[in-house]
DNA sequence: AATCGTTCCTGATAGC
DNA sequence: TGCTATCAGGAACGAT
């Protein structure tokens, strides 16, 4: 699913390709895509604009309009953003087809239809983005503001690294792999990490990050970049879908468990 | 204020 | 073989 390595991933394609590009008709193909907007205004607001630009906060994606206007765009688990050629199949998934000036378009496809996208004045008035913790990869996530991110939180770090207000763009994937590199358990309470251990899933946060958006991605499952291809981070996956294969650290067998209605993966080896 | 369960959705898959 | 039940999960939401 599309969590912060896989949205970078996307939006560098994006940038390189579809900066500059003229929408010259927006096709509604799943109304439900809009996040109740009724299709009508949106599309007449976008018609006619340019893409100005690719940003991204979190897991949201940013693509800033020359009228003002960004459009705010979630991938949620299963939503692609697709730049292809009109001579293209269109995809069986596409809920949003931005055609484009040139004979190209921008299609956001969607098989469980989760994703949504909204056009916003400033995304700074959403919620879903001004709730946002600071960005895991930016100069205000340091091992300081993470410890005091957990402090006071009594849930379990895995619950409360997944919480968007507290660092944001983390999904089930790399919370998982982040605490595999720094030896913690997804069933400690956050509160009771020591120092030296809220260290270490800093830096491991930091790193998996790194090394996901250099292999541009994991494609577990349904993810694939702008230009429709897979992702290789999976293949470099410590715990997540290794369920029964054996711990590349410590030889221990990788366990999976359904843990507060999610999937969780750890080694009962290596993971205090 | 934090936390927990529920809900949304549909293709893939396991099980019979 | 073919059908059906189950599963995957980010985040909004309501209840506690």
């Amino acid at each position: 699913m599309p969590e912060l390595p896989e949205v970078e991933t996307v939006r560098r394609d994006l940038q390189r390709r579809v900066r500059g590009a003229v929408i010259e008709r927006v096709e509604v193909r799943n109304p439900g895509s809009l996040r109740g907007l009724a299709p009508r205004p949106f599309t007449g607001e976008i018609r006619g604009r340019r893409f100005d630009g690719f940003a991204r906060r979190g897991k949201h994606l940013l693509c800033a309009l020359c009228s003002g206007d960004t459009l705010v765009v979630h991938l949620r688990m299963t939503g692609v953003m697709l730049h292809q050629s009109v001579r293209d199949p269109l995809p069986a998934m596409a809920r949003i087809v931005f055609h484009l000036r040139g004979g190209r378009r921008l299609v956001f496809a969607d098989q469980r239809k989760f994703g949504t996208m909204e056009l916003a004045a400033d995304p700074l008035s959403l919620p879903a983005i001004w709730k946002l913790g600071p960005e895991p990869l930016g100069r205000t996530f340091t091992a300081a503001r993470l410890r005091d991110a957990l402090q006071g939180r009594t849930g379990p770090v895995k619950s409360v690294l997944l919480d968007q207000s507290v660092v944001a763009g983390l999904g089930n994937i790399y919370v998982l792999e982040a605490l595999h590199r720094a030896g913690i358990s997804p069933k400690r309470k956050a509160c009771g990490l020591r120092q030296a251990e809220t260290a270490r899933l800093h830096r491991s946060i930091v790193a998996v990050l790194r090394a996901a958006i250099a292999a541009r991605g994991s494609s577990v499952d349904t993810y694939r970049d702008g230009q429709g291809k897979r992702g290789w981070f999976q293949v470099q996956h410590r715990v997540y879908d290794r369920e029964g294969k054996a711990c590349k650290r410590c030889g221990a067998v990788i366990v999976k468990e359904q843990f507060r209605g999610r999937g969780t993966y750890w080694c009962p080896g290596c993971q205090r």
